[in-house]
DNA sequence: AATTCAGATTGACATAGATCAAGTGTATTT
DNA sequence: AAATACACTTGATCTATGTCAATCTGAATT
C-alpha cells in the first residue's frame, strides 16, 4: 500500500524505520472508481491526497460552464486544492478519477503535526514544491511564448505518458485549447513528418 | 539590512538568535541600479536573491526578441531561475532590476549547508514554495479561463502595488497581451463606471 | 530650455484559434 | 447484437487579440 509513496519520498530524504511507522500513522487510504468525485468545487478540500494508482485530474469550471484542466496526477503525484487545504477556503477546483484510483490521504491538522514530529518531511515537501514550482514556472513561460502547435510538440515530448493515458479533449483543455483545435493541429504535425 | 529579510522568515516560523546569526552568515549582499542586470540568459543562475529594496523582474525572450515577463520581485520576495539555481543548467530567464535595489543572496551549496545546519529553513522554504505554487496555480487557471479584460482586472484587484509601480507595457507582458491591448483594455473599463 | 527617449494611445488591418454544426468511428451498457 | 454515449474529425464561419505604423506625452538627460 505504501510501496510507491516510500519509494518517492526516498527519492528525496532519508527515513529511519521508525519515521516510516511514524509517517504511515497520519494517512488513511481510499480507492475510487472511474469518474468518481474526490473533491467538488465549493467544498473544503480536507485532505492532500498521494496517488499509489491510477489517475486523476483537476481542473476548474468557468461561468459558461467551460471545463478547464489544472493538472493531472498518477502514480508517484499529490493531489489537492493547495489553496482550500491550507487555507480552510472553499475550493474553486474539481478533482475526480480519470482511471480507477487507490490513495493516501492526509489531513491539514495531521500534515501540521507529521511535519512537527518528522521534521524531515518538511525538507521532503519542500524539495517536491520546488520541483512544482520550476515545472509551473516553465508552463506559465510557454504558455505565453509558444503557439498552440508547439505547445502540443513540447507537452508531447516532455510527457509522452500523459497523451498516452489521457483522452485527447483533456490534452486540449490542458494546453488552453478547444479540442477541435488540438485536431487539427495533430492533422499539420503528421503530415509534416 | 536584514530587517525586512529577518521579519519575513519570522512571520513564517521561530528562529533563535543563534539561528539568525548563522543564518546571516551565508547571506552575501548587493546593490543593483536601475536596468542592471542581476542574471542573463544563458549564464548559470549561482544565486537565489531576496530583495530588501527595490524592484526586480524576471522574463525570457523568445525567439522573435519578444520578452515575457514571468514576474516582478520587490521587497519581501525572492528572485531567481530556480531551474538553473537547483539544477545547474543555463538560465532561460534574464532578471534585471526596474527600481534601484539592494539584495541578499546566497549560492546553492550555501543553501544546502543552510537548510542542514538551520532544518528550521527547510519549513520555512516549504511553506514559501508551497504559497507561490497556490499563486502560481491560482494566475495559470486564471490564465486559461479568463478574457483579457477579466484578468486585467483581477490583477488590479489583487496586486494594485504592482500596478502602480510597474509599466504598463510590462503589466501586459505579464497577463500574455500585447501592450496596445492593454491600453485599449483600459479604455473601455474605465469608461465602463 | 532644448533634446531625447521610453511609454502610452489610436487607427487600420491580419490572423490564430474559438465556435457552431455535422458527421464518423469505437467503446460501453443493456 | 443493438443501443447509447463518448471521443474525435472536418468544414464554415466568427471574434478577440496581435501586428504594424503613426502620433502623443511626459520624464530624463544634455
Amino acid at each position: 500500500m505504501f510501496d510507491v509513496f516510500f519509494s518517492h519520498i526516498l527519492a528525496k530524504v532519508s527515513l529511519t524505520q521508525a519515521e516510516k511507522d511514524t509517517i504511515k500513522t497520519f494517512f488513511v487510504s481510499k480507492k475510487l472508481r472511474k469518474k468518481q468525485y474526490l473533491l467538488q468545487e465549493g467544498d473544503v478540500c480536507k485532505y492532500m491526497s498521494f496517488v499509489e494508482k491510477g489517475l486523476l485530474r483537476s481542473y476548474n469550471v468557468d461561468e459558461k460552464g467551460d471545463e478547464h484542466m489544472n493538472l493531472f496526477a498518477w502514480e508517484g503525484w499529490w493531489t489537492s486544492d493547495m489553496y482550500s487545504f491550507f487555507s480552510g477556503e472553499k475550493a474553486v477546483l474539481n478533482i475526480d478519477a480519470i482511471e480507477d484510483a487507490e490513495l493516501l490521504m492526509i489531513t491539514r491538522s495531521d500534515f501540521e503535526e507529521m511535519t512537527l514530529k518528522v521534521p524531515v518531511m518538511d525538507r521532503y515537501f519542500r524539495i517536491l514544491f520546488q520541483n512544482s514550482l520550476v515545472t509551473k514556472e516553465r508552463r506559465l513561460v510557454s504558455s505565453n511564448t509558444h503557439t498552440a502547435a508547439e505547445k502540443y510538440i513540447q507537452l508531447a515530448q516532455n510527457n509522452s505518458e500523459l497523451i498516452r493515458r489521457v483522452p485527447q479533449n483533456l490534452i486540449a483543455s490542458y494546453l488552453g485549447l478547444a479540442p477541435e483545435t488540438l485536431s487539427r493541429i495533430k492533422k499539420t504535425i503528421t503530415s509534416h513528418e
